[in-house]
DNA sequence: CGAATATCTATACAGTGTTCAGATTATTGA
DNA sequence: TCAATAATCTGAACACTGTATAGATATTCG
């Protein structure tokens, strides 16, 4: 039961904050990360200017947010793949490491400017690398590629920096029209040929 | 000899389109590519704010004009590293290919805003993958190493994609403070297995 | 209920991209 | 050589931007 979400008393919002970034999520999505009007936000909301300064410190402050947002629910998106796979054993562990890199490409080329403002400078993420939830998943992807035997514990050193780079670096460089778009599954046989995978 | 550089005759600039570029490049390198501003540009340079609709049409179209630029830049840098590299043989073609991407990466932790420019979706590449210094650096340096004898032929297939995609991922992920600094020679070991390099 | 507080609006200001009429300089051709 | 023409740049204007401030409105709590 929504507690809070639409009370919409028309002086006071209810949950305004959020609101926000919805809108903001929305509008960045259609015109991409710079383009993005706080105004164009307030009023997508239908609330004044001045009414985020009350959430957000400023205009970046914001964007900020809307970072971090965009960023969980990358790494949801990449959950929900990876717990639709119902093979076991050796043979789950991988479908389920590739279903994580496939996830992750399809969002990118789904979402190419939301992927632009996580990826792209417009916002801090003053959150360890290490803490996040994208490097936690790689974790322990690596971790059951190990327990299953197809990668040896040598090979799986440093894996998580290794993999994140080839996937996000070919997600990036084919967004940006640098790289032609059926050239990811080659980075993925790739990234197997560098963890020695069977 | 500069043949109509610095003409400076005050009202006609005598290369207004380069100098605006110049300018551009020098304020996206301290501000970065979202906060620049025509008119600053404009001011830069000396001129009034509408003087730059004589060579782009917009700012954006400034901006890819910029991003061109900055693309052969970090090709041209590619290019002299590797041309510093002495030794010869085998150890020349996987030193000079080792510098080809210790270059690149060199370059974007030291320009970040520039790099941002570059590859975060602000100007169009409307030139071919293929086409592009980058590209063809890579294509010779991989070339190289299966002469060698370093790599085989079939590991070489769509390496270009594989190392673009992890040293570009790389330098991306570690600039905008998602991985530690340190973890870009894992990312070259990473690389070197996926090509079965010896 | 009334006072204190949280939330939002209205107004204002400097700065932005962009357009367009006109001023200035360079180039051309008779 | 000197007008006519073309190229280049300016000035003023427009709608729009982020942001600060003062005040209006609603909510909460004694």
């Amino acid at each position: 039961m929504a507690q809070k979400a639409a009370l919409k008393s028309s002086y006071h919002h209810g949950d305004l904050e959020s609101a926000l970034i919805e809108a903001a999520i929305s509008l960045v999505r259609k015109y991409g990360p710079d383009h993005l009007s706080l105004r164009a936000v307030s009023a997508e909301v239908g609330v004044s200017p001045s009414a985020s300064y009350h959430y957000f410190q400023d205009k970046d402050s914001l964007v900020s947010a809307v970072g971090e947002v965009l960023f969980e629910q990358l790494a949801e998106m990449q959950e929900q793949a990876i717990s639709r796979i119902t093979s076991t054993g050796a043979r789950g562990a991988k479908d389920r490491f590739e279903a994580m890199g496939s996830a992750y490409f399809k969002w990118a080329l789904a979402e190419p400017n939301l992927y632009r403002l996580i990826f792209g400078g417009f916002c801090d993420h003053h959150q360890s690398h290490s803490e996040s939830k994208a490097w936690k998943l790689l974790e322990q992807g690596l971790d059951n590629l190990v327990r299953e035997g197809l990668i040896t514990k040598s090979a799986r050193q440093g894996g998580e920096v290794m993999v994140w780079s080839a996937v996000h670096g070919a997600s990036s460089l084919i967004i940006e029209g640098l790289m032609p778009k059926n050239s990811f599954p080659l980075v993925i046989k790739g990234v197997q040929r560098s963890l020695g995978m069977k």
